[in-house]
DNA sequence: CCCTATGTTCCCAA
DNA sequence: CTTGGGAACATAGG
């Protein structure tokens, strides 16, 4: 369900609640979300995302050797006993229909619940009707895809480079999580109907001038979306359980048959990949 | 019964 | 190695 928008918007709202605060209790309903109870009782230190997954910082394991045996065991180029802990992340996933929602009181549990983590302050709830989510506990570690946020960095020259030599249809690039960290079906559709570039173009193919076009439409659509809170297009709600308002400025997804409102040809829906793909054949080229 | 679904991963074929 | 197709995961809704 969520792309980089709506995970955006969860990313902002968990901050202004769970900033600082400490884990109480943590329930797993569903036991293929297997999770170590080291979290309980941490605080947490910082909430970030990383492409289309939230990751939630916990303060550090206290250490339990004494600095001294470190240093014997080490040597000395170890400047200090701390930097052997890795910072934990409890990295959240929420794949087609996870959903997550804050609750300040005690209230029913949805349907599909699958973890609860409580807070002195509330409870932080996860819902997910087809349990695709995945949450574990890692390491953090920086780093990893080429263009991290295309939020805020997501350069056209960066762009062609990366896809000078390769002959995916334009639409399976953006939507590589490998390369580009974020966009998925909806925005990917919205941001080649925005840069005028049919879905299927080999990437190759495309001009700088094109790349150009992509790269402004996509930080133009996902800084709006953001400021929407996400696209309510089905079952998209905020933590506070409040729909996006993305949906009504959508130009092709899920608008199949509808009118261009650029050249008043008519929107088609058709198969890429196995993902249905919105596109104006008479003015994406 | 049919089809579809804002995602990812794995296996297999060309 | 690259790319694409299809299935799998599991459930709800039209």
């Amino acid at each position: 369900m969520p792309e980089l928008p709506e995970v955006e918007t969860l990313c902002r709202q968990l901050k202004k609640v769970v900033l600082n605060k400490t884990i109480q209790r943590i329930e797993i309903i569903d036991p293929k979300l297997a999770m170590i109870s080291e979290a309980v009782g941490k605080k947490i230190t910082a909430v970030t995302r990383r492409g289309k997954a939230l990751e939630i910082h916990l303060e550090r394991q206290a250490i339990t050797d004494p600095p001294l045996v470190d240093n014997v065991l080490f040597g000395k180029s170890h400047s200090s006993a701390r930097e052997l802990h890795n910072e934990k992340v409890l990295a959240l996933h929420l794949r087609m229909t996870g959903r997550l929602l804050w609750q300040d009181d005690q209230q029913d549990v949805p349907a599909h619940t699958r973890f609860t983590i409580a807070f002195a302050e509330g409870s932080l709830i996860c819902i997910d009707p087809r349990r695709f989510a995945t949450f574990v506990m890692r390491d953090h570690h920086p780093g990893g895809v080429v263009i991290d946020d295309p939020l805020h960095s997501f350069s056209a020259h960066q762009l062609e480079e990366l896809a000078r030599n390769k002959k995916l249809p334009v639409k399976s690039f953006l939507m590589d999580q490998r390369r580009i960290a974020g966009i998925g079906n909806i925005y990917a559709c919205e941001m080649l109907y925005e840069a005028s570039v049919n879905p299927w173009r080999k990437t190759c193919s495309l001009s700088l001038r094109e790349w150009e076009g992509i790269a402004e439409a996509a930080k133009r659509i996902l800084k709006r979306a953001v400021a929407c809170r996400g696209t309510s297009i089905s079952d998209w709600r905020d933590l506070f359980g409040q729909k996006g308002d993305y949906q009504h400025e959508l130009n092709v997804y899920a608008r199949d048959r509808g009118l261009c409102r650029r050249c008043h040809g008519i929107i088609l829906r058709e198969r890429l990949s196995g993902r249905g793909t919105y596109f104006c054949p008479s003015c994406q080229k």
